[in-house]
DNA sequence: GTGGAGCACTTGTCTGAACAAGTTGGCCTC
DNA sequence: GAGGCCAACTTGTTCAGACAAGTGCTCCAC
């Protein structure tokens, strides 16, 4: 926390949370908050620009800001990395691989990681669990160039995304997640311990490094009574959209 | 489309749908780009904020910005309204009122739409379909005071937030979604044109005015072959969280 | 050739100022 | 009392400048 604007974000946030600020109420004037900082009005601006992606206030030309929500659904729980967000809330994360194997990447393989013909791919299927109870099915494939890193950590890591980092330097750094549902096959039904044929939340992402580079895609099923995903979006912010199927 | 930024904004992802940026390139310099619209740095800055927001391009200090997705998954396509998002994609929207009755409001609603006890709202059952078919069953409650509005939309309204716009000139400016996955009960299942038991994707959303006033609360659920959910996230926008269940 | 120092480049942060545009509430008129 | 107009207030837009901080490349020494 260095920069100026991220201090007074984070005041604002406690404020909201510490209900200085009730929701439906009204926040100061930017000049107001401006002085009492002992900043300029651009860097309040920044700040509260920060709160209103965030959902927690809400912004229109001529009238004065107002609280939106109270309770802080913890924003910086993670959704790169499962284990860091459940440690953020408290919960302990556990992982284990089921199966791991090389294949030669497929056409899709190609064009979602970005790789040459001919590349070959590690996929592997790993269950993970909150506090011991099965929550979450993902079948991964990995690209060429980090797949050796990933082959050989430990088959019940409970954070690769960790472990990556530590070994390789790599960050997750943008993701695209398309959401829907679908029913559990049989195999997924006996690592989920739920009945075949019953609901399960899909997320599939593509997740690249900060330079943009593909490093992963992902179908991972969670059991929708244990895990499920919270968007916010306004008027001029639609972090969400809506698919047809293709 | 006023402001200067927006239109440099529309420039950008128009020369990235054009491939003038590819995916994986860098984007020129900020004081290029300055240079080449004739604006200022801090213009500049907003409009490639606004596309990094997005997910178009990815950003990191010292470093050029990288076009991180190419093809516009058309982000005008309105959270807010089944028909506009459906007319944007060149499709069209039906819809249908099965139900609709006057209740008093249950503690649950009371919270969610912040209303005094005993307050009178109004339950609505809607079937909404892409090009006939049925693809969304909406179990909509609204607020005392829109209520009346809604109450004397004809059945057959394809778009009631339009409708409302008209009459009342009320704005869904600011939406909350949960979004998880349920199996498809005899109700669901009938009217969907779905077997008993197959999964849907769930959203529970609250809509709120420009004011921060809750308007309805939902239980929308879709066929997950007909429709998904899309949303791009990084390391410094965390629109999307993950949650366990309460 | 390998590693490190250094430098040019690029994005991030912040200021202070000015004007535009939308909102709100009060006052005045009819 | 109802309606409309206006003025104060507040957020949105834009500018020009300055410095901080991170990246990536070149070049040099070993």
């Amino acid at each position: 926390m260095a920069a100026r604007h991220e201090e007074i974000a984070e005041a604002l946030r406690r404020a909201i949370d510490r209900e200085d600020y009730t929701v439906g109420s009204l926040l100061p004037p930017e000049t107001e908050l401006a002085a009492r900082y002992g900043v300029s009005r651009g860097t309040v601006r920044q700040a509260v620009a920060t709160l209103t992606a965030e959902g927690l206030i809400g912004s229109r030309q001529g009238a004065r800001r107002v609280v939106l929500a109270g309770r802080r659904s913890q924003s910086f729980a993670e959704l790169r990395s499962f284990a860091q967000w459940a440690r953020a809330m408290g919960r302990e994360a556990t992982g284990r691989v089921i199966t791991q194997e090389w294949r030669t990447a497929t056409a899709e393989d190609r064009v979602r990681l970005q790789l040459d013909p001919g590349a070959r791919v590690l996929h592997v299927l790993r269950l993970r669990g909150l506090d011991g109870q099965p929550v979450l099915l993902e079948r991964t494939v990995y690209a060429d160039w980090i797949s050796p890193a990933v082959e050989h950590i430990e088959a019940d890591c409970p954070s690769v995304t960790q472990r990556l980092l530590d070994d390789t330097g790599l960050v997750f750094a943008y993701g695209e997640h398309v959401i829907d549902a679908v029913a559990a096959g049989a195999r997924d039904a006996e690592l989920l311990a739920v009945r075949r044929t019953s609901p399960l939340l899909r997320v599939r992402r593509v997740t690249t490094t900060r330079e943009g580079r593909p490093v992963e895609w992902s179908d991972d099923r969670y059991r929708p009574d244990a895990v499920s995903f919270s968007v916010h979006n306004s008027i001029g912010n639609n972090a969400l959209a809506r698919k047809t199927a293709e």
